[in-house]
RNA sequence: GGCCACGUGGCGGAGUGGUUACGCGCCGGUCUGCAAAACCGUUUACUCGGGUUCGAGUCCCGACGUGGCCUCCA
């Protein structure tokens, strides 16, 4: 089987074929480093890895090259630098946002379990690439500098009549759209409504850097040219895979292209365009405004990440989610069946219905009930094996088990001699005795298991819930 | 207002023009002093209204509902 995938730009399925089958590339788009990463901001980075992995299973490790970049310069980083250390100069402190906000970020997505990329390039360390895709645009008659901002202009891409795309061809909307929907203020040195920033003036204490274009004046990039320039200087002109959240469509993926193929001349930026879905909490549209706003950070103190990682994957990352709490109680108990029957196991190769299932389009939610299928027809090592690619099972049994007891703060002796003197009731008949040692046990969340070994002699087991 | 997705059993959630998704739950059984756990088994579906077709939950049209985007939100 082969693989296939979704592309946004094109609206099908197509068989994925890399430009290079030696060096297969991809561009996700990462984080703005300015607070702690949410709930629905994980979703790409294990959708993602989900896709690297196989990438790396169809094509060897050393052939694919993941650049997810990390965005530093940022009008929310500077209000959240200004508001978290009033006292420092405003460069100092942004610097402590971004590199504290970093660190966060790293990590969590570590405890989900996602691979870091090939290469996490920075923004702030690109601004020379930035500066000459601008002067590149300027040249070509996509942009023009006005009042010390330089613009790209759609209506000029447009009106090249050339190889290049038509702008809005990603988003599947036109100009005229975009100009009778325009719900923005136009600010006065747009020479239209859909031109949009390449490079601004920074105001005085911001970070700032020489600007392109002959201006003066010191500035920063906008946002949407920062990936184009990472892209460019990691993967080159045109790659294999872009991927991003659904809302990124329009207008920063939209923009993308329209820089790159308009710096480089040519048709396309991405051969394959892919957008997870979004999430919601508990039925409701996660924000700040309704409190449920929920941290990668707050959900690890309750749940392994790999609980989190297989709730995520439940759900084609096409798909919208609503994260619930009782859809993770429901994958923690799944995982932990699948730790113990197959954590301990050396894995073979990975089952050829998880794979395929993989293969269309990352359908995550059949190849997870292709570990079911493996689970019940008891092969062990296609489990493990499985469940490896799918990237699980980083622990052994008992590293899984302990880290529930740990989290319980229980005395593990406290529990044996307690099931001791229960075990003793139980043998002289005293079952009033033996059910109020069980209630107890339950009360401290420890659930029993009574069974017998091999002898035919009964032994109780214990866990937390 | 404009553009774009989606609507499957009690719940989550795939798939597909004509045969079981799968998981959780429920129910029944085995086991147990009784339970729990484990194991075995069973159950229920395709928003509504038209149309195409020998046949549609699957294709087309419409309605209703939900969600996303509309210049820096994954």
């Amino acid at each position: 089987m082969e693989l296939r995938l979704y592309d946004t730009l094109s609206r099908e399925k197509r068989a994925f074929v890399p430009l290079d089958a030696k060096h297969v590339r991809m561009y996700v788009c990462g984080p703005t480093v300015y607070d702690f990463a949410h709930i629905g901001n994980a979703r790409p980075v294990i959708v993602f890895d989900v896709l690297f992995r196989l990438l790396r299973h169809l094509y060897g490790e050393a052939h694919v090259k993941y650049v997810r970049n990390i965005t530093d310069v940022d009008d929310k980083i500077n209000d959240r630098a200004a508001r978290d250390f009033p006292g420092l100069p405003l460069n100092e402190a942004i610097r402590k946002v971004t590199e504290l906000t970093g660190k966060q970020f790293h990590a969590d997505v570590d405890a989900l379990g996602a691979l870091r990329p090939s290469v996490e390039p920075r923004a702030t360390e690109h601004i020379g690439e930035m500066r000459e895709i601008i002067e590149r645009l300027i040249a070509g008659g996509f942009a023009y500098a006005a009042e010390d901002h330089v613009l790209f202009s759609p209506q000029a891409m447009n009106a090249a009549n050339s190889t290049l795309p038509r702008y809005g061809a990603l988003s599947k909307r036109s100009l005229d759209e975009m100009i009778a929907g325009a719900r923005v203020d136009v600010a006065p040195y747009k020479k239209d409504a859909t031109d949009f920033v390449l490079w601004k003036p920074s105001k005085p204490g911001e970070p700032s850097w020489p600007s392109p274009a002959g201006i003066k004046a010191e500035g920063r990039p906008g946002w949407h040219i920062e990936c184009s320039a990472m892209a460019w200087k990691h993967l080159g002109e045109q790659f294999d895979i872009h991927g991003g959240g659904i809302d990124l469509v329009f207008p920063h993926h939209e923009n993308e292209v329209a820089q790159t193929c308009c710096a480089f001349h040519q048709q396309r930026m991405a051969n394959y365009w892919m957008h997870n879905g979004f999430l919601q909490v508990e039925s409701e549209k996660m924000s700040k405004s309704l409190g449920n706003f929920i941290t990668i950070r707050e959900l690890l103190a309750d749940w392994p990440g790999e609980v989190l990682r297989l709730n995520m994957l439940k759900t084609h990352y096409t798909s919208p989610i609503d994260w619930t709490m009782k859809s993770l109680e429901e994958s923690a108990k799944t995982l932990n069946d699948w730790y113990r029957f197959a954590a301990d196991v050396a894995p073979s190769k990975p089952a050829a219905s998880v794979v395929d299932a993989l293969l269309d389009d990352l359908n995550t939610p059949l190849a997870i009930a292709a570990l079911h299928g493996l689970r019940n027809s008891s092969d062990a090592v296609g489990l493990s094996a499985s469940l490896r690619l799918l990237g699980f099972l980083s622990e052994s049994v008992a590293q899984w088990e302990g880290r529930k007891r740990q989290a319980s703060g229980v005395d593990a002796g406290e529990i044996d001699r307690l099931i001791a003197e229960r075990t003793a009731a139980r043998a002289r008949k005293d079952f009033k005795e033996s059910d109020r040692i069980r209630d107890e046990l339950a009360a401290k969340g420890v659930v029993i298991k009574d069974g017998k070994n091999s002898d035919g002699k009964p032994v109780t087991t214990w866990e937390f819930a």
